[in-house]
DNA sequence: CGGAATCCGAATCGATACTG
DNA sequence: CAGTATCGATTCGGATTCCG
């Protein structure tokens, strides 16, 4: 697959809370991806078609969509619903897992919303200091 | 920078809440980032220096321990203090900003481990099925 | 010790074209 | 409509070498 940063090294286990690491960090990957949460949030209103996500989303490739997709329905997040009509339509819905998902990612988006005024002033401070 | 997946295309705004989804992304990406997290994790307990979070993270090069420090420093999560003795000291610590991701960081870290056997199980399931 | 710089293969991703 | 397949450009990331 190509979507998962997956599989990582070994991680020394300190406490042995370390041991669940790897797994854990593949989570955290999906969630670090910028394709996923912003499916994972147009599908809390309720199920949406591809194209629909592709025009809500706007600036994905069909290629990465597809992508995104299959991986969140690989983790059991998103269901993928086949209508065999012509033309034909498929319908992609959160389970409940992936909708348990989204509140740790609203607090995090939320923290991240409340300071990224101190972050990209980070940012500015750092980058002038470095480069002129 | 090398690091950052920061720069994301535009995004359609139906509400006013997402005019900040640039901002918030690359905060996002940060978080997905298997290094970053596995950094501010290890400051938990006070600053580190150099090697001793390359012992202690275990399968970080050299090269993406600089990297991922230059960007937790960049973005105001992480101070570099330089002890100018010979051999020389550089210690990292978390700042305000970076003590303060912690927690939300943390929630998900633990929705991560209390479903990762049902998402590991969802991932068995997909391969299963499609492949073999 | 704590890097910076270079090299280079591997993984990503967007664009495009084709299909049922 | 909802994909799959392929290709080229970019980026990533480990290994190695050199330095104060």
């Amino acid at each position: 697959m190509e979507l998962t940063h997956s599989d990582l090294p070994a991680l020394q286990a300190p406490h042995p809370d370390h041991a669940d690491c790897r797994g854990v960090a593949s989570i955290l990957a999906r969630v670090g991806d910028k394709w996923s949460v912003f499916v994972i949030m147009n599908l809390s209103g309720g199920p949406k078609r591809f194209n629909e996500l592709k025009r809500v989303i706007n600036g994905i490739s069909q290629r990465m969509l597809t992508l995104t997709l299959r991986g969140l329905e690989r983790d059991g997040l998103v269901t993928r619903t086949i209508f065999p009509t012509i033309p034909p339509r498929v319908d992609y819905e959160l389970t409940d897992l992936g909708r348990g998902l989204q509140q740790p990612v609203k607090a995090l988006g939320e923290w991240a919303m409340a300071h990224q005024e101190q972050i990209a002033a980070a940012r500015t401070r750092f980058d002038e200091r470095n480069n002129t």
